[in-house]
DNA sequence: ATGAATGTGAGTATCCTGTTTATATTCTCG
DNA sequence: CGAGAATATAAACAGGATACTCACATTCAT
């Protein structure tokens, strides 16, 4: 829930000293996100951005050396926004059908604002230029919460990562798809999909 | 297992008469499935198709008005695929265990060939212009499939419904997950997604 | 062999892209 | 206040890619 302090920036051409530049340089990361999840990476140009963050292109210019540099600051605000979801909900030992409660409602919340953001950043955006480093540690430490989870609640150690990978992207999948058709506040679909989470992990009986 | 029999053809310029030119239009469509798989949407251009296909973009153009209609042609054809998928797996009478093996297999067989075809078709291609009704029909079908499914191996009448959404997203998310990390048939993950359908759908309780 | 079916690919026109730059405005701080 | 730094502007550019046409060549069916 916070996101408060500034990262040191990616690879900016100039840091943002005053606030007024602080306020814009988020303007355009936010207007980048909303572009980006409206009309997909093949609609996603600076110009679009700037126009939508209410800023000329020279600004946007002034901060982010180029095109992937921004897709680069928008994904990593929006990747430490998920991790940190996961991590809480998977924290401190809880019983399983409120890790599952809580994970759902901190996805949901995540998509909520740019429901298409995160599969865009995932499968369209291209991921070059050093950010691979980073995109894989992401994907590393994601699945690690949710092995974390996994191993909590179950004792067969085996299969521990292959659980994790199939119930992130069975959870990315539902989420996904609810996003597309705006039902991401469905209480029902809520509830499904807390199930979902609970049934698989336990391997069979839930209350 | 069968697409033998061709279409009346969506809209085509030109329909194509003899044995040679029925296969120029598979060529082109084969060639179009397969690179709005490897680069997407926006990597989509009917130059690239043409020259994937081994084909001149005029003839390209002979037989599609215009680059829509052949995406929609893509998109009739994948879907008739999947779907008769889905509707063999649902078909007759058989034990949950069965039907969610053979779903599985079904699945990966048909994003074996083209791995993200079917998420680009759903989250990146443009689906305007009267395709609009065609994919709802689409969309309908699938998840009544589902439902079928679900339904035989339930008692609770309630949320069937959403139940059916919720399975074939998770599914889906699954699938399109293992595609783009080339995992489709990796044994356990198979194992496990198989476990996850049978897990959820009985409630609890698996053999 | 003749007309229809099919195939060719250079060419066109258009639109858009990312980016620069010269200039104008606003802030900071002595 | 005022000077220099920080910040913002938008017109313009150079280049590339795009969807699509057209005049012509080739291959088929009969």
């Amino acid at each position: 829930m916070s996101t408060r302090i500034a990262k040191p920036a990616a690879r900016m051409r100039k840091q943002p000293r005053q606030a007024r530049s602080i306020a814009t340089v988020e303007a355009i990361i936010e207007a980048g996100a909303h572009v980006l999840s409206e009309l997909g990476w093949a609609g996603f140009s600076t110009n679009k951005v700037a126009e939508a963050a209410g800023v000329s292109i020279g600004s946007l210019y002034q901060y982010f050396p180029d095109k992937l540099a921004l897709v680069e600051a928008i994904r990593r605000r929006h990747f430490d926004h998920v991790l940190s979801v996961i991590r809480e909900a998977a924290a401190e030992e809880k019983p399983l059908k409120q890790f599952a409660r809580e994970l759902v409602r901190g996805m949901i919340g995540a998509h909520s604002i740019h429901p298409t953001l995160h599969q865009v950043l995932l499968d369209e955006a291209p991921g070059d230029r050093g950010s691979r480093a980073a995109h894989a540690s992401f994907q590393a430490r994601y699945l690690e919460h949710y092995a974390t989870a996994v191993a909590q609640y179950r004792k067969r150690r085996k299969d521990t990562e292959t659980m994790a990978r199939v119930l992130s992207s069975a959870v990315e999948g539902v989420i996904h798809n609810a996003a597309r058709r705006n039902m991401l506040d469905a209480p029902e679909l809520q509830k499904q999909l807390v199930e979902l989470i609970q049934v698989y992990i336990s391997g069979g009986k839930v209350a």
